[in-house]
DNA sequence: GAGGAGATCGTCT
DNA sequence: GACGATCTCCTCT
């Protein structure tokens, strides 16, 4: 395995497709940032597919403006959004491009630069391993908001970039981890569609938020 | 551990 | 002018 900062991301076929798709393909593969001081890493274990202009939930609903316009872009591309005027939120479009879809991302595993997540999340994380608890690391990402900050994703730096270029400092890479079961669930947080089952996470998976 | 309220602002009506 | 694809802190148990 090369090391992760120089695993080629996943190519926008990957995301070309029904983001129900996509939303299950993603599970278990690794979401990498590039940063100047090393390299952060989260395995994706819960993801929310979001349909489109049929999809009464998604930001696409009420069709194109200018803050969802990602959705409606080429696939692969990332749709950041700022919520509840304190959190930033991670999508990626799916499907060709004209036609609007996404798959918002709401929990990682921490899995590389911990030390550097969990200061900027401003959790006290313990000198020795075996004191980590999964309730303290549950803290860095397990959560839409929790993980963007821990990755320092923001609507200004990240919003449209491409995650499938070879240049791009935020990509999701396949390290060939091999995911067991996959549960799926409604939507967490939204009252419209509620009762769709687009959530899907890793069964049994303890960093599920 | 569960439940409730406040934070705080961009976006659309 | 209302509200949201959330999180944290506080109180009560």
């Amino acid at each position: 395995m090369k090391p992760l900062g120089r695993v080629a991301p996943l190519k926008p076929d990957f995301y070309n497709r029904d983001p129900r798709r996509v939303a299950r393909a993603l599970l278990g593969k690794l979401l990498v940032r590039k940063t100047p001081s090393g390299i952060l890493a989260g395995r994706i274990v819960e993801t929310e597919a979001y349909l489109g202009e049929d999809d009464a939930a998604a930001h696409s609903a009420a069709g194109k403006t200018a803050r969802n316009s990602v959705l409606f872009g080429p696939p692969g591309h990332a749709y950041v959004y700022f919520i509840y005027g304190t959190h930033y939120c991670l999508n990626v479009s799916c499907l060709p491009d004209g036609v609007a879809g996404g798959v918002l991302f709401r929990a990682l595993e921490p899995v590389a630069g911990i030390e550097q997540m969990a200061k900027v999340r401003g959790v006290d994380l313990p000198e020795e391993p075996e004191l980590r608890k999964i309730s303290i690391l549950k803290k860095i990402s397990s959560g839409p908001g929790r993980m963007s900050e821990a990755l320092g994703v923001t609507r200004l730096r990240d919003n449209d970039k491409n995650l499938t270029s070879p240049r791009s400092d935020l990509r999701i890479v396949d390290d060939d981890y091999r995911v067991r079961r996959v549960t799926v669930s409604p939507r967490i947080g939204i009252v419209k569609a509620a009762k769709d089952l687009l959530r899907y996470f890793i069964a049994g998976n303890p960093f599920v938020s």
